[in-house]
DNA sequence: GACAGATGAAGGA
DNA sequence: TCCTTCATCTGTC
């Protein structure tokens, strides 16, 4: 069964995000244009009219979000996520990363141990990287041992600015 | 089943 | 200190 997903663009003053929606919920983020993470997979096709009202009301959500976040300010309230056919390993690295407040970091042998797999410190930065929904999902706030700044699927221009807005030095 | 990877730690210069 | 090397574990193809 091939899922259908729905793009809407999110306008910030950093680009224009580009959100994708299931009827499960938010299933990924990409950057802006210039710095767009490769698109996954999968069918995707631009909002239908009318758009439903469930997924007008997740994006409002998400574009709340993600303007917090982008201003250094916690997320707040965020739409369902849909982490349909991902691992429970990935889902637990997540999981974590939702907890971390802005301003706040871990390394990734820090999120390895918290999720009881402490040397799983690599296939912790595999999820990061596999991680659909940067931003929202705070992968940009681990970072390498000893508060290098690692890497970052989306670039790491975007990990240090985001950083930057939270107050974190590197 | 093989390979690659957003790491971490240890050892040497 | 900085650089290099290697062990380890998981996801993907």
């Amino acid at each position: 069964m091939q899922r259908r997903l729905i793009e809407l663009p999110i306008a910030t003053t950093d680009g224009i995000f580009t959100a994708r929606y299931s009827e499960r919920g938010l299933a990924g983020l990409n950057f802006p244009k210039k710095t767009a993470a490769k698109r996954p997979a999968g069918q995707t096709e631009s909002a239908p009219e009318p758009l439903p009202a469930k997924i007008e009301g997740w994006h409002r959500r998400t574009t709340t979000a993600l303007t917090a976040v982008l201003a250094g300010r916690k997320a707040g309230k965020l739409p369902p996520l849909d982490w349909d056919g991902k691992t429970d390993f990935q889902k637990a690295v997540w999981g974590k990363m939702l907890k971390l407040a802005p301003g706040e970091t871990l390394s990734y042998g820090e999120i390895a141990r918290a999720i009881g797999r402490p040397q799983a410190v690599r296939a912790v930065g595999g999820a990061c990287g596999a991680n659909p929904i940067p931003v929202l999902v705070p992968c940009h706030r681990v970072l390498a041992a000893n508060k290098k700044i690692g890497g970052f699927s989306g670039g790491l221009d975007w990990k240090q600015t985001l950083l930057e807005r939270e107050g974190v030095k590197l």
